[in-house]
DNA sequence: GGATCCTTCTTCTTCTTC
């Protein structure tokens, strides 16, 4: 709590868009600065209700520790790393070469297709010349930005100490399989029936024991969603050339979205906690935009993060403007996955 | 029938004060 007192009064926070904190909760640091005698402004605020915030503040980077110095600490303690990594955060100011447009034509908005009727389920079918056209998973895992590389390999080699490498195994697909039950289990009740839009996600119980909490946690965002267009369907970008299966198209609060669920242990409350997931979703966004397989145009985009103990998820909104922000970034890691992989290619051929 | 693909997840943390 000291430091997120600390990092309140120094204003070095202002309360995110996506939480529900009060201004006035922000605005009093003054306060504590006259006497630090007096009963901090702070000591009255539900702290049960705003738990996850304090967790995320208490889980971002406030520490003057870098990767390399973190990384000095680690082999000091795991042995020897692999390799050095320098933070690229030149690559956050980069433009994409090419703009390729997030919108296919603003006119196809208004469309004639009625929402009713089953929804699109485009099956990946790899040997209709797909074969060579990557996914959008493969491009954004092969072009993760070093310091994400060095976290990601810390975790790992923690967990493997802790655990063991068979042990490491086993909780990886465990979370694997929850991910999957949950995507089905999110599935069945979307497209169970046509009159699934007149019933209550927290009045369905059969669900497999390991989804219910799962289910029960995204049971408020279920209840605005309308209007299921597509589920677990494949788009491709013929231009951009990638392709990648989409979660769920629906109208969320009466806009069209890309729907992304997640399963989480860690609360995720804000959308600066979930890594790469917005690139993915403008990803998928901007494919099915240029896809002719779907007649329609999404402006919008949903991650959804649900938690195993029921607790109400994370619905992080991505509105016109941040979708044409992530757009950006995804041309950019796309850029990076090309020049890699035709520097890979011309290696290859020269036998290097 | 086997192999491969697309997904499913995983990261940002440390110590001082009352």
């Amino acid at each position: 709590m000291f430091i997120l007192k600390r990092i309140l009064c120094v204003g070095g926070i202002v309360a995110p868009q996506s939480t529900s904190l009060p201004v006035s909760q922000f605005s009093s640091c003054h306060n504590c600065l006259r006497s630090s005698k007096r009963r901090s402004p702070y000591s009255s605020v539900d702290s049960e209700r705003y738990s996850s915030l304090v967790k995320s503040v208490m889980s971002s980077k406030v520490s003057s520790q870098t990767p390399e110095t973190l990384q000095a600490e680690d082999d000091h303690i795991y042995g020897p790393v692999v390799r050095a990594q320098t933070p690229a955060r030149a690559e956050m100011m980069r433009v994409p070469k090419t703009l390729h447009p997030f919108l296919n034509c603003v006119e196809t908005f208004v469309t004639d297709e009625p929402e009713s009727g089953p929804p699109a389920r485009i099956s990946l079918n790899r040997g209709q010349g797909r074969s060579s056209v990557p996914s959008v998973t493969r491009i954004l895992q092969q072009t993760l930005s070093p310091e994400q590389v060095f976290y990601l390999e810390r975790w790992k080699r923690r967990m493997i100490a802790e655990l063991g490498e068979e042990g490491f195994k086993e909780y990886n697909q465990k979370l694997f399989r929850q991910g999957k039950l949950f995507h089905s289990a999110v599935e069945d009740f979307l497209t169970s029936g046509p009159t699934w839009e007149d019933r209550n996600p927290s009045e369905t119980t059969e669900h497999a024991p390991e989804v219910q909490g799962y289910m029960q946690s995204i049971s408020h965002v279920l209840e605005d969603v309308r209007a299921v267009r597509a589920i677990e369907s494949t788009v491709q970008h013929d231009t951009l050339n990638y392709l990648g299966i989409v979660d769920c198209v629906a109208r969320y609060r009466g806009v069209l979205c890309v729907i992304d669920w997640k399963t989480s242990d860690k609360p995720k409350p804000f959308l600066s906690n979930t890594y790469d997931n917005p690139v993915q979703v403008a990803a998928y966004a901007g494919a099915l935009n240029s896809d002719d397989n779907y007649k329609y145009q999404v402006e919008n985009g949903l991650i959804v993060v649900a938690y195993k103990d029921g607790s109400p998820a994370h619905a992080h909104r991505l509105n016109q403007e941040l979708m044409l922000e992530y757009w950006r970034t995804w041309l950019l890691r796309l850029e990076k996955f090309t020049a890699q992989r035709s520097s890979h290619e011309s290696s290859a051929f020269s036998g290097k």
